[in-house]
DNA sequence: CCCGAGTCTGACAACGTTGTCCAGGCTCTA
DNA sequence: TAGAGCCTGGACAACGTTGTCAGACTCGGG
């Protein structure tokens, strides 16, 4: 007869059950419940004895069996695009905060942009009866979370709205700080100002888009094809979009940069060119106040996202907030010198 | 009789369980088991039926439960320092890939370096049984771990090997990494040579910390005391104590940074500086190529490192591994400039 | 000495799922 | 047409915990 491998037969050795510290210290079920969930009812010296078994075998409450029973699982679900965007990184790590400041885990995904995937995430969390979605969403519907919602799963979208369902949001002011990123381009003079963005159907790339026309207009700027580059990911897309609006017969003069990883390949594109080449890029990167010229960008705290989504979504759980709502955060002009400079016509 | 909130209402009504989908559909419970979990011995017929009971219901599986009868969770956890560090968001990511292509779920934690909410994370997540651990530990006694082991819970360390068990570690060349770059300071003609790094309590800052001795020994260099500077967190700790090492009566020409946010403020305090100091920094930084001059650093691959260590835990659950290793992955240095200044004595 | 109140303890059911096992109806062959 | 064998469906127990409830024991007062 073959003998499984040690640890395999550790594996699916069973481990310590409440009925075995029972049997170990010589009382009921119930009481070892009661130590180990610190309820009252409990002689000091019964509970010597079953803390005693309980450290002799290595007991661990099984929290399935418990939220089973409990009906909570004290943990939440936060599905984003990618964990390794320094945009992500603090954002996740303040929902982690609120979470455990209520004594809850977080459970995180990331959907890589795929609706499907999103989808997949989302109902897995689901199924492991997260008391809380916090949702960065990648697709454009989400009904199939309708019956969740009647289930009583706390949900809050964050930076994109939920589609074809009433569901909170929080977000920065992706219009506004865009319109006020070219605004400031525009006050220092340029005309020609180009725009790379990603693709408009996620919500935040068409609303940034949307400040950029709005800013244009107000300034009486018409706005040539040539200068919007939209939909492009990936460094190398960026940069031949880049080296295109720089050249030809109508070469712009700045560039907004529609997000961080765009505004970190322009700078690289910029680099290379003798003329000197105005840049505002949305979100912050690191170092930007180093670089030579300084990064001007329209920042949003991530971390202050996250910690509001994250704070409303208990008291959603509380039971404290009933209606959905949009909150809309404010973004921040940072001027570091790249913004600054002026048209070289 | 008052009304609870609509949301409250809803939250506490029962989710539909696979009892009701049976009534529904005017099936057995075992037959609706049978169709949510893809088994074969059912007709197509009665399929249908209850396949269209589970879409009115909105039902959807609940994981505890099944947890409670299978054992496994197809969950694993993973404890590090702090998730919104850049070098920690592609460590996690890759993680979630290896996980994610195991058909499983990531639940993170961030331990903030404190060994005892580490050791409570941990716990939380054996509670919740996670078929495996990722750890990168902030304590240095890991015998609480001992019963989750001998229960099968598959664990790897990462960064830090793990403190009196016996448990795979995947780490960086830490030692290798750090003489290597003093090294290159060395050859580049540089004598009085800082070292700025984290407590030595932590294993990696102890061992970049040899290398750093062990690199000023090969050269014949006695080390002064003013030189080193250890167990300094936070900007402002770090800008103080490069502002003193590089004044004083023997002041350094280079210094070497222990991590990715030492070398980030040294950055710019050096940037502050009249006297060009060189600089070699242990972990890439996002941009580091593109300041003046550009950061000469030791890499280490995050994402590969967490990519390891995932793949070991998954070929523990197999039980292809039985003996825990340590492996360690070579680091790369990257010249670009701030390591290659002459010393300017 | 007895009774009531209060304290401590344990038996039992229930949570929602899956594994085991058996029943009944069908098809196929002799 | 009977018997064997297969296919489908369902009853039931079990997973480990917690809530309910009742029993046993202690103590103090009448």
């Amino acid at each position: 007869m073959p003998q499984p491998p040690l640890r395999s037969a550790a594996r699916y050795g069973t481990r310590p059950t409440m009925k075995d510290v029972a049997a170990r210290a010589g009382v009921g079920l119930k009481t070892v419940s009661r130590v180990v969930n610190g309820e009252p009812g409990v002689t000091p010296e019964t509970e010597r004895r079953v803390q005693e078994a309980i450290d002799a075998l290595g007991f661990r409450r099984n929290d399935s069996a418990r939220v089973l029973r409990k009906g909570r699982t004290a943990s939440i679900g936060l599905v984003l695009e990618d964990l390794a965007d320094p945009f992500y990184g603090p954002l996740s790590r303040s929902v982690e905060e609120v979470a455990r400041a209520h004594g809850a885990l977080l459970i995180n995904g990331s959907s890589a942009e795929d609706p499907e995937r999103e989808q997949e995430l989302v109902l897995a969390l689901c199924a492991r009866r997260v008391d809380g979605l916090v949702v960065i969403p990648a697709g454009d519907d989400h009904r199939y979370l309708e019956p969740e919602l009647k289930a009583g799963v706390a949900t809050v979208f964050v930076d994109r709205p939920a589609g074809h369902i009433d569901a909170d949001v929080v977000l920065s002011d992706n219009f506004g700080g865009a319109r006020d990123g070219v605004a400031h381009l525009i006050a220092h003079g340029h005309r020609r100002i180009g725009f790379i963005g990603d693709m408009p159907r996620i919500h935040t790339a068409a609303e940034r888009l949307r400040g950029y026309r709005a800013a244009m207009e107000d300034a009486g700027i018409p706005v040539a094809d040539s200068w919007m580059s939209l939909g492009v990911t990936g460094p190398e897309r960026v940069r031949r979009a880049a080296e295109e609006m720089l050249s030809g017969t109508d070469p712009v003069t700045a560039i907004f940069a529609g997000n961080n990883r765009v505004t970190v390949t322009v700078i690289r594109v910029l680099a290379e060119q003798t003329r000197p080449v105005a840049l505002v890029g949305f979100d912050d990167i690191e170092l930007a106040d180093l670089l030579q010229p300084g990064v001007t960008v329209v920042a949003q705290d991530a971390a202050d996202i996250g910690r509001t989504a994250a704070e409303r979504l208990f008291r959603q759980l509380d039971g404290t907030l009933v209606t959905p709502e949009r909150i809309e955060l404010p973004t921040r002009l940072i001027t570091r010198g790249s913004g600054e400079i002026p048209p070289a016509d």
